[in-house]
DNA sequence: AGCACTGGTTACCATTTCCATACTATGTTA
DNA sequence: TAACATAGTATGGAAATGGTAACCAGTGCT
């Protein structure tokens, strides 16, 4: 008798997804253009996720708001990150004349998309992290 | 009238999970542990992202096989992620003392587990990476 | 016997990215 | 007059990253 679980479904969809998405390639010839390393690791990184977070729980932020929020980033990688994620049509940034200036970034609809998705994945990890930190100090122990 | 849609549905759920996640923070106190900051962006960085994709589609890989497949890598930058994902509870190492020497790696069911979300997010971006790739286009010409 | 070869990893140095700090512009406030 | 505010840029040093070469120890070739 065989028991299927839900786990056991996913994993299996989960191979069909990589089967449709690595199955045909063939590492000696690479394909031109892979979105995994040239789309989605420039919006996946540590200060990216925060950024594209903060904003999909603010809908507004300026630019000092979300340093503070995004505690720890540099001036330079903050304004870095904004203009990249602009470019690659995550977020708006919207410039007012005044004085002082007062800039706002907000998401795209495109950018609230993804945060759909990135959503899922912090989720479980914020589920998950206990076991990522007990693993690292029973391994350190090794 | 209202129309409420599906996409409209999700933003709604999505709005949810965000106010449970940061509902409560304080920039001024930022919390000690941070699991998008602390556990995911070890795991989120493009190298991770692709060795454990690879090992999600192919059980089991030595250090050469996945140094092809993950065509770019360094040795030196794939034997450190290889370590680190080890030690947070990704994959295994297993070694075998044979000439010359053969190591194996594979996922954990942990590991496993976390393809299963990550595919969710690469499939989405590799449907979605030609809307990117067109407004970077789009934005240079600016 | 000498020598190249193997696979996984480390050592070394050059390059790139990163962070902290100071600084810019302009007008308002004390 | 000095301090403050905003949204950055400039700078110098620290840290991460990349490429190349070396290492081990046994095996097969000459």
């Amino acid at each position: 008798m065989e028991m299927v679980t839900s786990a056991d479904n996913q994993q299996i969809e989960t191979a069909k997804k990589l089967k449709k998405m690595f199955g045909h390639i063939d590492y000696k010839n690479p394909p031109e253009m892979c979105p995994v390393r040239d789309v989605l690791s420039l919006a996946s990184d540590k200060w990216s996720i925060l950024i594209i977070l903060y904003l999909g729980f603010f809908p507004v932020l300026r630019f000092n708001k979300l340093k503070k929020y995004v505690y720890g980033i540099s001036n330079k990688v903050l304004s870095e990150r904004l203009k990249a994620l602009e470019s690659d049509g995550y977020l708006t940034r919207r410039m007012y004349a005044e004085v002082p200036i007062r800039v706002e970034y907000r998401l795209t609809n495109f950018g609230k998309n993804y945060v759909d998705k990135l959503i899922e994945l912090t989720e479980w990890m914020q589920i998950n992290s206990p076991k990522v930190l007990k693993n690292k100090k029973k391994f350190q122990v090794k």
